[in-house]
Parts: C-alpha cells; structure tokens; sequence
DNA sequence: TAGCTATATAGCCAATTAGTTATATTCTAT
DNA sequence: ATAGAATATAACTAATTGGCTATATAGCTA
C-alpha cells in the first residue's frame, strides 16, 4: 500500500498531470484532446498518461482508431482516506463531527 | 497555488516523509527522534525534513540544544480540499450528503 | 494495398532527487 | 574556553524524470 502512496501522490505531483486529470473529470477523452491545451509534443503528453494510468488513475478505453481516458476513481479515494486521518489537525470539530456523521449517513442510505 | 500543490504532492510521495509525518501527529520531535526508526543517515533525514518544511507541512521550534519539528495542518488542509473537488466520483451520494451536511455542520458549530 | 490518423515507443539529454561521507555550526555544560 | 551533542551544509554519485525528435504500430478509408 505504501508503494501504491507513492505512485499517485508522485503522478499528481505534475501540473501538467493534474489538468488531465481535471479535464478528464468531464468525461473520457482522447489523448489528441487531452494534448491540445498544452505545449507539449504528444509523446509528451503520451507518458503522462503512462504516469496516470501506472497509478491506477485513469484507463485506458478503446474505441474506433483512439483509445480515449477515462478517470479512475479509486486512486483518488485512497488519497482522500490517506488525507483523511489528519483531519482532526485542522478540523477542530472533527471528532464530535465524525461520530455524529457514521449515525446520519447510516440512515441516509435506508 | 498550483506550485503549492507541486511541492506537497512531491513532498507525500516519498514514505519517510509520510513516515514522519505520521509520527509528528504524536506530537512534537527532534530530528533525532524522527530519524531513530530508520536506517538512513542523519543528513538523509535532515533532507527529508527540509522537503517537508519547504511543502509547509512541518514547522522547526527551538528547545535549548535542539530543534523539535511541529506537524503544519494547513498544508495537509490543502490537499485534502484538491481531492474534494473530485468525491462525487466514487462516492455515488456525495450530492445529497454534502447538502445535509453544511446544514448539520452549521447547527453543530453553534 | 496505400495512405492517413491516432497513438506508442526508442533513444537521447539536462535537471532533479535521494542517498552517501565529511565538515561546519550552534548550544550546553564543564 | 573547551568539549560534546544536535543538527545543518557541502560535495559527490547513481537513479529517475520530463522534455525532445524520430520512428514504429494499429486501425480506418479510399
């Protein structure tokens, strides 16, 4: 799980990297597409995505003559839960949040 | 801000770092005590420490001899509200959640 | 089959990184 | 003032990274 950690916060290190990303939070996308904002060659762009889909945070699709991206949302979740256990630091309210939440979101999803 | 998030997303991908991150929410600790549980050189964790400074996710205090590191919430804050923004795609009643929650969380605060 | 489009791979280079050992700095204590 | 403890900095090295250009591969279309 640790070597999974490093992958994804490495692969969203990049800016270049977290704006796929963002596109591709708007749907699947080809690589010509996801190339097009930026100034990069394409074979750049090419091991971007190599980086993503290495961290598990995309996939590859196949469709005609492209294989556009789709996001991959595990990758992201993992972060978030890793993200979640300091919130207490900044989050004052936290614990008495927390419990209060694990009871509503129970009945939330009766 | 995106350089922000550049050197904090670098600075989380490395396990030390993350290993030292977690023993800081213990509290407090010289570089001493970080770098006791590994086998690196005391140079190699004064690095490390440097990383996580400059990413604003530690601080350095000042005791007599020594320079006790502080566990920086804000940083973490930072990239726990990045991957906010991308929730709803794997948790299918985000939506509905979060609107209850700033409700709740208002009369929680009171 | 030939050519076009979309994408991947190879090979190269410069910059960055993570580690090392050796040395410098800064306090504390004698 | 001197010695020791805690930490930082310097100088070096090997590996990794991110970019490039050139080329290969795969599917579509004529």
């Amino acid at each position: 799980m640790d070597d999974r950690l490093d992958t994804i916060f490495s692969a969203l290190s990049d800016p270049t990297r977290r704006a796929i990303l963002a596109r591709l939070a708007n749907g699947k996308a080809t690589v010509a597409e996801l190339a097009d904002p930026f100034e990069l060659s394409q074979p750049a762009i090419s091991k971007h995505l190599k980086v993503l889909e290495q961290a598990g945070l995309i996939r590859s699709g196949r469709e005609a003559n492209s294989r556009p991206r789709i996001l991959e949302p595990a990758a992201l979740k993992t972060i978030a839960d890793w993200v979640a256990d300091y919130r207490r630091f900044w989050d004052e309210s936290f614990d008495r949040l927390d419990d209060y939440l694990s009871k509503v979101q129970g009945n939330e999803n009766d």
